[in-house]
DNA sequence: CCCGCAGCTTGACTAATGTCATGTTACGTT
DNA sequence: AACGTAACATGACATTAGTCAAGCTGCGGG
């Protein structure tokens, strides 16, 4: 059962929190609150969507496996993050498989009830539209990164993005461990390691899970110079 | 004014065509139709989203220009396919650019209009969310095609859903420019046509806009194998 | 308390891709 | 028909990232 504490991350997140709450309430009673363990599968690629996710502690990942076996990170979601829900309204495969990275509570909210709920109340609708579009969004920042900027550069933007969220400034903690950071960035271990090397000479030390920045504008304008200006 | 014909490609898009008649007929009639010329701008990302855009002719592509003015394509749409619904029901600024690629034939339907009559009638934001899913999806695919496969395997996979497209079998055309083509796959134009080079000990043979194929089992082997087996 | 393994780093090498320069071809304009 | 331009191809070279191998390191289990 769910802790109050669970329940309060849940109102807060991007899918629900823009609801009247007699239907936070209702989604609230009938979700399924569940832990998985670090390595975890939540559910896999091809399988039908029956609910919509929201994290409320952990990390979680979605991935794609190619035919070759490699692996395609697409997003990792931490507390107060939702993911499936243009799945789950409409009853098709997942494209991606979802695990667990670390520890996790997740709340599943079946999607017959959000289904019956979105007719009546078509702002359930705008809801997930909301939230799927912010991945929508998330995928294309990704896709520019991946086109336009090095290796190096898509780790000072993700270095930056952490900037941003903690408010402490030029000091971070690495979310997760680097092999999926460099999952995330779409490289391998190794590069990212490299890449780390780089980035001492604008400014940027990292120790274990420490990351130091001296001048985030620099960095910045690191990530967003022309890469054949270097 | 529409013709009956685009009224009849815009009734089978994807966005509309799981819609019931009375909807449809409300929505054509209240669309905007517009034709643009080839390099004309249809909206500028940051532009706030008034409507949803379905393409009925022509060549439309949508792309981000990174701080460095590098383009990355995001993906490029022709006939029957819409574009900017999920943005456009949350009044938000587009995240992307869309520019005609073509001379093209644009339906423009006005958000307020959708948004009224999703509030009649739920069904309309399935459908918005179904589209919307099919551009989350793609987005998903490219990802892992840039992620996990080398150039020369984006374009054999570009080449292999041509073929399922036209019925012909092992004799394409390319729909558009070969520049675009590029961006759409993550490139350089040299590098397609060094890609395009390399196909040839796979059997195929690029002249002009046309392509041949003398195997397709053997060109989709090589677009899924593992590149460090090469 | 030591061991072992997984995560991480580093080095040497290779493959892939971008860059720059040059040349060709096709096509619309005058 | 000549011209100019944009698309495309190709070669030489620089940069970037992947591969393979070796070694370090911190943490949990015996």
């Amino acid at each position: 059962m769910a802790h109050e504490a669970q329940k309060a991350i849940a109102r807060q997140s991007l899918l629900l929190k823009s609801l009247p709450d007699q239907h936070i309430d209702t989604l609230l009673s009938h979700a399924i609150w569940r832990s998985y363990d670090r390595g975890e599968t939540i559910f896999l690629q091809e399988e039908e969507a029956k609910a919509v996710h929201v994290v409320l502690a952990g990390w979680v990942k979605l991935f794609r496996m190619s035919p070759t076996g490699a692996e395609a990170v697409v997003s990792v979601f931490t507390r107060g993050e939702s993911f499936g829900e243009a799945v789950a309204l409409r009853n098709v495969p997942y494209p991606v498989s979802a695990e667990a990275v670390s520890p996790c509570e997740v709340m599943h909210i079946p999607s017959p009830l959000l289904l019956s709920l979105m007719k009546e109340d078509p702002e359930i609708g705008v809801s997930i539209l909301a939230s799927t579009f912010t991945h929508l969004h998330s995928l294309v920042a990704q896709l520019e990164q991946l086109k336009a900027q090095t290796g190096a550069q898509r780790v000072a933007e993700f270095l930056l993005n952490l900037c941003e969220e903690n408010l402490d400034g030029c000091e971070v903690e690495l979310p997760y461990d680097k092999m999926l950071i460099a999952g995330r960035l779409g490289m391998k271990p190794e590069s990212l390691s490299r890449a780390f090397s780089r980035l001492k000479t604008v400014g940027v030390k990292i120790n274990r899970n420490h990351a130091e920045i001296s001048d985030i504008d620099r960095l910045r304008d690191y990530a967003e110079s022309d890469p054949s200006e270097k």
